[in-house]
DNA sequence: CTTATATTTAACTTTCAGGTTAATTAACCC
DNA sequence: GGGTTAATTAACCTGAAAGTTAAATATAAG
């Protein structure tokens, strides 16, 4: 694994790590802070090493205060990491026919106003039919 | 490691995988299909455990088709991945302008559209002006 | 200079992801 | 039935991720 983007979803892949980042994101902190809550359950060693794993995936930078080392969010592998997402958003929105499964869930009632918009919707919907074989 | 979120990441921490799933992004593809650009580089069963791996993190679903396994997008694994992403949207938001480039990048005309639209959009919106701190 | 605090490095273990080859299952076709 | 195609399972190897303990490094503070 080299490339940025698997160092960058690898590093998400684990929660101590994305606990770390929730932490961060309400500002900085350096190592005893973020290990704080991890004591009871890994050594310090671990967390550092977790630490230098956000690190190398640019999800945060480390800077130094006389024996201290303050950890901050970095936007830039975050936002690799959204970028690429984002090529996929059409997916999950609107592009499957979730419409469908969705109808089964609302009340009859609700259902047919549901409906009805959808059909106007259908008339100003974009060219979506890929994949929609068979 | 076995939470879901967990598991989407890791799943995506792979560019093989992550070529298969741009490729389902044009449509469904059975295993086959899936592996003709990697039976250079890899084998058959190396294949079918990337296929699993992607489909127990709920990125891909795989039907049946005779001796075919069609394989699609999932629109809830991705979805997982990018909900948890929301959350940290504002820092990679606005730590660079993003606004400044995008409005670079379309023509002056559609600016102008989009902007009022913002404005009005604005006008709705809840109150995200967390992280802005310093 | 000594001690305390914060963090890292070293050396080692264990677990598991990702790959291999060979064999197996399943469905189609003649 | 026999052969072909599609895909999976089994058994195995290798390297790296994630953790450990113990020792080392830095810096501040008496």
């Amino acid at each position: 694994m080299q490339d940025t983007l698997s160092q960058t979803f690898a590093a998400l892949a684990d929660p101590t790590r994305r606990a770390m980042l929730a932490r961060l994101a309400h500002g900085e902190a350096n190592v005893s802070d973020l290990a704080r809550p991890f004591l009871g359950e890994m050594s310090l060693p671990a967390v550092t090493k977790h630490v230098k794993v956000l690190e190398r995936a640019g999800l945060i930078t480390k800077g130094r205060d006389a024996q201290w080392r303050p950890c901050k969010l970095n936007a830039d592998g975050l936002k690799t990491a959204a970028d690429w997402m984002e090529q996929y958003r059409a997916f999950w929105e609107e592009s499957f026919d979730r419409l469908g499964e969705y109808l089964k869930k609302v009340t009859a009632k609700k259902a047919v106003e549901v409906a009805s918009k959808a059909v106007t919707a259908k008339k100003h919907a974009k060219g979506k039919s890929r994949g929609r074989k068979q």
